[in-house]
DNA sequence: GATGAATGAGAATTCATTCAT
DNA sequence: CATGAATGAATTCTCATTCAT
């Protein structure tokens, strides 16, 4: 019935902080927290400053709700796929493949907020509090859980030594990290079976 | 024996810088660059302000060379390692002894200074200067180099599958750092075999 | 043996705090607290903004670090006169005198510190806690008390009614601070007089 | 019996405005002029921001409408009690009367309007100009003349002693403010009576 | 060389006010 | 009229750096 939808209206008023958020992931990726100022994102995103704490109480909490937002449909699709009934072997594979895709396109804020997610609020001169810093840091260990979990279930079906999984998870996950990263990835598919095969049979010719 | 021992002059003014450099350690360990400041750092060094600016031009280079005093016996070692006469698999798990080994002590301050080794000096409002940084991540990859370098005699040697060096290089650093990073590592000799064995062997079972 | 002084050296240091407590006291007084910007001191103290966060924690601790050095020999003056050994109502006209004299010098810091001591710090938002604003109401009240003791005095030496000291002293107390806030006060001896005549015998003519 | 009551559309729009002055009066005594934020204010008041625009040009003349409107009753009653037909003191103590009630109602906003006359519009800065600051100036002062007014009645009937009226009105006017502020005022009527007393014959035993 | 008082550029945050709907 | 999202001027406070002693 409608030949065109509106653009504009019902994107407008989200758009403001839609903008902002964008603005902030920019330069957040690009100059880390710290350096990262207030007027530079508000430069970019062509807003006023008052705009940025009607939307945000303060920076930290503009970090925080873009690492959020930027992270639950990752963290979904992880989820589901830990959950998948599927071979074990070609389940890591496919979790690695979400990792590798996310961190790809996600690479710098999240090297970001890692540095972060060590030191804020450490005294009270913050809004967010230990717990909300503490939330984060459970988001993140849970992502990292989710291989462990698989991981064992290799181990379980005989298909897997018995390793620690908790460092072989962590040991996976930073070579995905440092991968992408160095921006060694190009073809997400291709590198996601090149990790998983190193890691399941190893670099030793037969 | 000694006829004269340097006395406090000498010292003193090594002292000093030592106090300082020690200090700084300790200070951009615990708060990263941004959140330490020279303030605290005078503080637990027990000295002037202005004495830090007699010995180093600014916050950033003290970080530099706090950097590259602690780096340099650490990368000879490995360097040493790496020309050594002995079987490369044993070289390569040697050389992930050292790593484990530098990171273990040197967790806190690394992790500080693989995050700021990005953004440093990206306007003239630095005395550092890119070259100053360059040369730092230089010398952060030449380190990996040596990791890559022994990984392609393993494959010239027809030990190790053909795999990109560069690639398996980078993967094998990060998880060493991960490990690290995540105090894992109890003992250094038993993850360093460890490690080395999942690299090479792999996960399976056979 | 000297024949001059030399005024600057030992000065200086404490200069800039003078300074600055100077020049806060002429803008407090001149605009109120919240009116009153850092800016404005600094420059009528002729210093610079950090050299003010040095010596104060933040403009709340200035301001109150200002009353209380300038309410402290006060204080202690007429903490001295409440106990001298003199008839009660010369000791009443005395003590008002004091009042009279202080309040002429401080009549437009004192009403914007009146003002004030109740807002102070109603939240967390504040360096200076709920106790430390506490602190000086109480010297506050401390002060008009020994108005009270005083006329308690005269009551149990049937020079005056039974009246109730507290709203008394009170009473005397804001007509003192209202003559001096109306720039009514010209000659302090002669004021002292006429205020405790009226508080002693009335207006009412025999 | 009323065949029409004026309905919601004349209703609100007076309602608006008058909540919005009785939500202005509950923030503005709570916290002072500048602490309380126009935020607040429409909060309370349960109204938009825009709101407040349209019925008042700024927060200043939010806060100087709301004294006019809260006096002037109170202006005309004071009016009309100095102009009866009575004998002096009781016409005195009548006055009284309505001070106290009036401080006692609105002791908190006042107290905070007494402050704020001072410093309003030094500048240009603000739409409230110096003559509207002063027309209000000039509003309190005229209360305080009436009590003068009264007194030199005593004073020409020979009951009260030649002393300066407009000191005294300030005084009889300081105290009645005092113990409304500290809230000493529990029977307006008593309070009146023993005020008035004090003032007439003296806290001296005869 | 050592020191630390003085400095000011820079950053985060607040809040009265406007204006398009 | 009523609304509230958008705005930016104004303000406090921090902290690296300088420089006279």
């Amino acid at each position: 019935m409608a030949y065109y939808r509106e653009e504009q209206p019902g994107d407008d008023s989200r758009s403001k902080r839609q903008q902002i958020l964008e603005a902030a992931y920019t330069i957040f990726s690009q100059k880390g927290y710290h350096r990262a100022t207030v007027d530079e994102i508000i430069a970019l995103a062509d807003t006023g400053k008052g705009t940025v704490y009607n939307y945000f109480n303060n920076k930290e909490q503009l970090f925080y709700t873009l690492i959020r937002e930027r992270s639950q449909p990752f963290e979904t699709a992880l989820q589901q796929a830990s959950d998948a009934d599927m071979p074990t072997l070609e389940k890591l594979e496919a979790m690695v493949r979400l990792f590798l895709k996310f961190y790809k396109d996600n690479a710098s804020l999240w090297r970001v907020m890692m540095h972060e997610i060590r030191g804020f609020g450490s005294e009270g001169l913050s809004y967010v509090k230990t717990e909300t810093r503490e939330r984060y840091r459970e988001g993140f260990n849970r992502t990292i859980g989710l291989l462990a979990k698989v991981l064992q279930e290799g181990i379980d079906q005989r298909l897997l030594k018995e390793v620690n999984v908790t460092h072989a998870s962590y040991a996976f996950f930073s070579v995905i990290v440092a991968l992408t990263f160095q921006q060694f990835i190009k073809d997400v598919d291709a590198s996601a079976r090149e990790v998983t095969d190193i890691f399941i049979n190893g670099l030793a010719l037969k």
